[in-house]
DNA sequence: CGTCAGGTTGATGCCATTCAACTTAGGTGG
DNA sequence: CCACCTAAGTTGAATGGCATCAACCTGACG
């Protein structure tokens, strides 16, 4: 499998070989493993290691002095928890981690050398900066607008097309490894309200969640309910050409964006 | 008046006259000016200059489909609007005056020269971008949970503490220039409840708003109030220098912060 | 003096919270 | 193999924060 991190970087354009020989070795260096509730790094912590999630789920999030707490964001494989930190002085939130995760260090020194000599890398590591921007922005929009309901399925939406970019997903259905607690603190609702909103998608059959691997009978419907506009996630559409080889049983990306012409067979969380 | 964005760029260590003069030049180039309600840019542009607040107050905005819209962020002077835009294919959100504003447009092959060739401004900028985003993060927290009046006092707080790191503050005043659907937009309440919201941050002595004037009798207890933890702004304790000396008649900044020694003085919007 | 944007107030209803209990599934040890 | 335990998920009933709808007030301005 690619590397997450050249595979992530890649998703808008290619990298000059040199390029992906260099990210390759920067994140073969110190590899760090965590477990479910472990976190990597806590708000207050001074710049270190540049983390770069290469499997599993990571979860930033921030707790207020009494108590409550949310999750900012979810982090995939690919992901950066805390590009270019050294130019601050402090976190100023959390990385927690979700489930059994692997994380490459990029040390200081090494991300500068990268920023300043390689200039592709570099532009690709903004362009990550601001797609991640853009998704903060989402979630503000959600809260501030968007009903549980719809914000349930936006997220989910939102996921699955992160997930598929990445090559995660299997036809509709893709791993969902967090607890309906974790999603009602990304979605800022109470757990038992996320709950009643998560049976009315199942309900409308929106979705099917069950043992940690959810299905989207029909994405558009999903996407529709949701009022979700894969625009700002800036995929592209030259998304995922690296394993787009292997992968020849599944439709291309960007098609099945559009349409659910497989809709005919059943929910097969298993293909692939 | 310093260029706002050098002031800005700035604000945690300062730049070789070299870069100074290169900055000066790219913001005097292009300058444009808008009108209240005008946009800058909207949802699906294509990439064009950046463009860099230099005088009024600027709303980052996007609305969904049926109707509905928040405000994701105010960008004040020395502001980027659309930092590194072309490494994305379109804007993903739209940017409106709130104001009369004054913006420097600065062409895309000067902003990658600045990027490319000029190492502490570029480092400026990603320092810029991650304060952004932590802005964004804590939006997002204040949505998911902090009640309503705690993100009213949240948002005054942020406010005042951005002002002043910018030198337009006085006192404990500043300019609120936008009305309050405008903060109900940024708070996700609806106008009505923004205004009882208000109004009993009135009734606690918190907050005092009027023809556009905001003063902040005892910041120390509205942060208490918001739960407010300036930490996620990243000022630095050389915040703000270059008009430290133009500005003897107010207390240092940094000591304003913790103590109301001036209480006994009434409240003076006009002082300075 | 009419108009209009901005601000204020009251009455009513709903979405989401809160509290509390119960179920289910997986794991562990006797 | 059952007893027990715990995390995760589900359900019911009551409460409340905020939205909604609808007036009304105020000051600025031509």
């Amino acid at each position: 499998m690619a590397n997450p991190l050249i595979r992530k970087l890649e998703q808008f354009s290619q990298l000059p070989v040199e390029d992906q020989r260099v990210l390759e070795q920067a994140t073969a260096g110190h590899i760090r493993r965590f477990g479910p509730r472990e976190d990597l790094m806590s708000e207050g912590d001074e710049p270190g290691e540049v983390t770069v999630v290469l499997s599993g789920w990571v979860s930033r999030y921030k707790q207020l002095e009494d108590g409550r707490s949310a999750i900012l964001a979810f982090l995939l494989p690919g992901d950066l928890c805390n590009p270019n930190i050294s130019v601050l002085r402090e976190m100023d939130h959390s990385v927690g981690a979700l489930t059994l995760v692997t994380v490459a260090e990029i040390s200081q020194p090494l991300f500068e050398d990268l920023m300043l000599n390689h200039p592709r890398i570099s532009q690709a590591l903004w362009r990550e900066a601001l797609v991640s921007a853009a998704i903060q922005r989402e979630w503000t929009i959600s809260l501030s607008q968007r009903t549980a309901y719809e914000r349930l399925s936006h997220l989910l939406c939102e996921l699955f097309f992160r997930l598929r970019a990445i090559g995660a997903t299997r036809g509709r259905s893709c791993d969902l490894p967090v607890t309906q607690a974790k999603l009602a603190e990304a979605t800022g609702l109470t757990l038992v309200h996320l709950n009643r909103t998560l049976q009315e998608l199942r309900a409308a059959n929106l979705v099917l969640l069950k043992s940690r691997i959810l299905t989207i009978p029909n994405l558009e419907a999903l996407m529709t309910a949701a009022l979700f506009n894969p625009n700002y996630l800036h995929l592209g559409c030259a998304a995922n050409p690296p394993d787009r080889t292997a992968a020849q049983l599944r439709a291309p990306d960007d098609l099945r964006v559009a349409g659910d012409y497989r809709a005919s067979s059943p929910p097969d969380p298993t293909d692939l």
